[in-house]
DNA sequence: ACTGTATTCGAACGAACGTTCGAATTACAC
DNA sequence: GTGTAATTCGAACGTTCGTTCGAATACAGT
């Protein structure tokens, strides 16, 4: 009995945290995965073919389906790891420190810092984020919305905190703008490095948000 | 002799701002171009076949080839279409005011007002900013650029004037950010109008480049 | 060296892709 | 109403798409 693909393998790569075996199908399957990534960001999902991966990544076209089974759980496996890697680095670096500005700008900074060192994965979560179906989106959906809570919660923080007044939504959604349309500028030979940018934005978010209106005693 | 297609029509359709003859012709290749930006809206200009956009406005496959010469140049259309478009309203609008903060506002409110009320052309300007080849993408970023550089010019003299001190380039690139990434989570049913959210973005963004450090005196 | 499992591949599948062509149809000037 | 040009279409072109299958190869345990 052949083709394992990710379905059933899923078990043994839960275990990896115990007794970390990292057999050869997950080495060679976190390998196909990056070139693929690669190539999706360069060309789009939907532009790139199954024969443009097979190239890349030096594995017959046949070859690839022994590790997934179709081109959509391809990039369902990519956004889910990405997704899953940024929010638990979030947390760690989160843990401990209590001040509502400077957890604000943890924030900013990890999700900068993840953002250029890992471009290429981060615009494919960013620019496919409608291209999963169905079943494999609402999951990416679900990752997605709790990293969004987490921001709204910081915001909510830092506006309690300091008594301010302006609407979290647009200000969580404005600063995710902000952050993800790096994806579409940065150029490593022109511009800073992701702790001065985080910096340069988050000076001017936290100062825009904070020197607005402080509201007023409740009713 | 059939077949003119957009190449040889340009002509005519120059001539409409003098005597504004608005043939059959341009009529229906204006009908075309707003389904198919609405499917390229909802499916993605890779992912939206000739046959969908076939289906969605009513004429057959072949009969589209009558009014454009291939897709690439029907997103070629759309996207030049577009971009004229807001930057034309955006140098009609900022005439005649002086006031630096102003003006900034102006571009905001512009370019919101512009994105909520075709949202489905803006994001298809934004999202697939990188689908069309040399020949056609070169068009279309030349304007783009021309968009950028009045941007920048704006916030170079708001900077001079109030002597402030930060990146423009970082600064103007978020608040693309900020703007652009709209089209990834407005929704008319619980959002604000344009006014509104342009308001609360450009508080954000002012405060934020406003009230950083002053210039010392140069040198 | 042998055996069984894990991995890889060449070749092919039917479907869908963008585009073309010549004929049919429609609209308009006279 | 007739003739001419503008517009539309059905049918097909050759390519490329995602996926499958059975055979071939590599590898691990004995």
């Amino acid at each position: 009995m052949a083709t394992p693909s990710t379905a059933t393998r899923l078990i043994s790569s839960q275990r990896r945290s115990a007794a970390a075996p990292v057999t050869r199908y997950d080495r060679r399957l976190a390998e196909i995965l990056e070139h693929a990534t690669e190539v999706f960001c360069r060309k789009g999902y939907e532009g790139a073919s199954m024969r443009d991966l097979s190239r890349e990544s030096g594995m017959s076209l046949a070859g690839l389906y022994y590790y997934f089974e179709s081109k959509e759980r391809l990039l369902y496996l990519i956004q889910k790891h990405t997704f899953t890697t940024i929010v638990q680095r979030l947390k760690e670096r989160l843990r401990g420190v209590t001040d509502a500005e400077e957890r604000i700008r943890i924030f900013i900074l990890n999700h900068l810092e993840y953002f250029l060192a890992n471009q290429a994965a981060m615009k494919v979560l960013s620019h496919e984020a409608e291209a999963l179906k169905n079943g494999f989106a609402s999951e990416v959906a679900a990752i997605k919305r709790e990293y969004y809570r987490i921001c709204v919660g910081l915001l909510d923080d830092l506006k309690s905190e300091r008594g301010l007044q302006f609407s979290t939504r647009i200000a969580v959604l404005s600063l995710f703008g902000m952050m993800n349309w790096i994806y579409t500028w940065h150029n490593p030979r022109v511009d800073a490095d992701a702790a001065s940018i985080a910096r340069e934005m988050g000076d001017v978010f936290l100062r825009g948000v904070m020197s607005g209106v402080k509201a007023g005693k409740e009713r």
